[in-house]
DNA sequence: GTGCACTTTCAAAACGATTAAATCTGCAGA
DNA sequence: TCTGCAGATTTAATCGTTTTGAAAGTGCAC
């Protein structure tokens, strides 16, 4: 039994041996122009092939045929053959190994060129074990905020030869963990978690499978996990000093959801911000909203039934800035005259809002550059210690026409 | 030499069985529960193994051992030891083939939930030819209309277990050329291009590799390209019609950049609308924007310098609208009283601008669900004659605050 | 006990690349 | 003339799946 096994094995092997063989065994001695000719036709000509006596590869033949007849992709071993070398130096070329001369390389572009080929990611991924893919998950799409990180967190990533997938959380855990799955399946090399602090049940799947993951906002004990730091802190301080230089006392703050550490921590700075300038905060002018411009139309009619009205109102972010806008609008409030707006984020809208958004600015840019750089440090040095870093994104005051004196007269 | 190179395979084809003998053979007699155990503590006892005293595997055995013992990412050997099964059961109980029976799936689904097991999506795309990936590539992902497009997209495609890569063209042939091969590197296996218009460059590339895609709005001979037809016609008629009933007749059109098809289809709708309102239609009225914010302040800017100004402004696009909506804020013009504005597309922004626009609505979430069908369709099918469709999506008018009767004492 | 359909399971080839190991090719030095 | 040593090239194993064709059970009639 095992004896006949071996015997099976090597006709197996044999067969194996035969099919390998299957580009044309060329002669050598041919010159280059000609040689390239020749091989070309021959690629091109497996098919005809096909009608070999060995019957048990007809099968593999013949689909093989098939595949090249309809044969829209060409393959490394069609560049092989064309170029007349073997599939590894094929490799080599290019990924520009040092092991390949000169005068194959040259050829192997060439055939390259003639056959418009191009390496297949999966393959490639499978034995290479890198996919060149980093993940980035956002918390929600429809707020400008996160188109405009996705499109310089993409222009950084493809000019460094990553892709990127996308997700958008819409601030669901079950909806965030199906990413991270998805992501996993496509074996990311690390994930951006752009959710601003909702993104615990995500680590776990993250860490368990030691994949790389940078975090805004929210530090997580892991080596795998760097963390960019949000100063909040300065723009806050800056919007509360420039409210306060313009006469401003009374002020309020739209807050993010509390489920997000973000929106908490830009509560809080809020908060140290008013202290520092020996300001009394209301309890009443601290209204949790959602980050949405309907929630900041809905937060702001909050203030409609208060005694005591803001002159100001700094919100969590442009979004809800621009609802509050709305609202003051629709109550027939006059910004900056009657009411001063401050948003958070500038995103590319606030500068065309009526009037123009005075807003801290957030930038995407620098925000997508950290992100990019936290995650290739980490998937390029897999054994590096110091793999895992800290960056720090800072924010600052834009001054635009949403601010202005309050009206003394009037309130 | 042909003789010893099939001793040579002979004993090669033996250690490769060898190889794969290296899960335990176990006694196939133990009753349910326990084999369960045993097994699972035998999966995860392999490197234990490494220590053998056959000299030839040792590097295999003990790579693949101190991958298991890092091991954080299961396959679906790991999957078929703790069964008990051969892979091919793993893979025909994850496929949901007919072929395995009860008893046995419940077992390697216990066995798959508890290694938290999912399938390598790079070898399944490799051997299947099936990579469940559709491309999307958009004209400029700042633009509001396409996240909402892309969210739609997404949706639809992760419900039918697809996956989506994004990209922007950014209106660049070039980046839009690059894009395109990045995806055919990816092996996607269909792509929606909504770049509305300027997609001919790409053409040849993804219809060259067989690869489907599908077309806003341009149509193309080719039985692998579908096409989404825009119907801009109703709501353009509903639109001019809307101000002729409140009394306009010198309507402008602030038209898209006439590089895309769509913006030139939209402006030939308008001046056929005209016509069919037995309207003039001033030249200097017409003026080719470029679909952004910028320029819509810009274009509305060259009415200035006119002795005859319209009342009312028609424009290809939201964001050419809102640009409008400011440009007319920045001169003092009140919208609606002194001048009436309608955008196109209906972005979700649209209800919240200063007043609300009013705006001819172009659904995301019908034209992603048209895009998404067509490519299915194709892939799924790729030998259905008929898999080539049309897809018609319509557009209608929402009527806000942004016009009204023009107030005839001033103009 | 044998033979024959019919299930069910298994083993091995294949997908398209990378890469370690083996082989080949010149050429210098004994 | 032969050996040894680089450097250039090729060979073959490998990644983690799917998918066949073959093997092994199973049940039943003869």
């Amino acid at each position: 039994m095992s004896q006949s096994a071996q015997i099976r094995r090597g006709l197996q092997a044999l067969r194996q041996k035969f099919r390998a063989r299957y580009r044309s065994p060329g002669t050598s001695s041919q010159p280059d122009l000609h040689s390239k000719k020749s091989s070309y036709i021959c690629a091109n000509a497996i098919p005809l092939h096909s009608h070999q006596n060995c019957i048990e590869q007809d099968s593999y033949v013949s689909r093989k045929a098939s595949r090249k007849t309809a044969g829209k992709t060409p393959d490394i071993r069609t560049v092989a053959a064309l170029a007349k070398v073997s599939i590894a130096t094929v490799s080599r070329t290019i990924n520009g190994s040092p092991l390949v001369s000169e005068r194959l390389s040259k050829r192997v572009w060439q055939a390259i060129r003639q056959l418009n080929y191009f390496p297949n990611t999966h393959a490639r991924t499978l034995v290479s074990g890198r996919s060149r893919l980093f993940g980035i998950i956002v918390e929600n799409i429809t707020n400008p905020f996160f188109p405009e990180l996705i499109q310089s967190f993409e222009e950084i990533a493809v000019a460094h030869g990553y892709e990127i997938l996308v997700s958008s959380s819409n601030s669901d855990p079950i909806v965030l963990t199906q990413c991270v799955r998805r992501m996993l399946e496509r074996k990311v090399e690390g994930v951006a978690v752009m959710t601003f602090g909702e993104e615990e049940p995500v680590l776990d799947q993250l860490v368990h499978r030691n994949v790389p993951i940078v975090l805004a906002e929210f530090k997580l004990d892991d080596p795998k996990a760097s963390t960019i730091l949000l100063d909040y802190s300065t723009g806050i301080h800056e919007a509360v000093n420039h409210l306060v230089t313009l006469g401003h006392s009374k002020i309020a703050f739209l807050a993010g959801p509390h489920k997000l550490h973000s929106a908490i921590t830009r509560e809080n700075d809020f908060r140290t911000a008013m202290k520092a300038a020996r300001l009394p905060i209301q309890k009443e002018w601290i209204i949790e909203c959602d980050h949405t411009l309907k929630g900041g139309v809905a937060g702001f009619g909050n203030f409609r039934s208060l005694a005591k009205r803001p002159s100001a109102v700094i919100c969590s972010n442009d979004m809800t800035a621009i609802g509050v806008l709305r609202a003051a609008y629709l109550e027939g409030l006059r910004v900056p005259q009657d009411l001063s707006v401050i948003g958070l984020d500038d995103i590319d809208f606030a500068e065309f809002t009526l009037p123009a958004l005075t807003t801290i600015c957030l930038s995407r840019a620098d925000l997508a550059h950290a992100a990019f750089e936290a995650l290739r440090q980490q998937a390029e040095n897999p054994n590096d210690p110091n793999r895992k870093r800290e960056f720090l994104v800072s924010t600052r005051l834009v001054v635009r026409a949403s601010t202005a004196a309050p009206s003394t007269s009037k309130r």
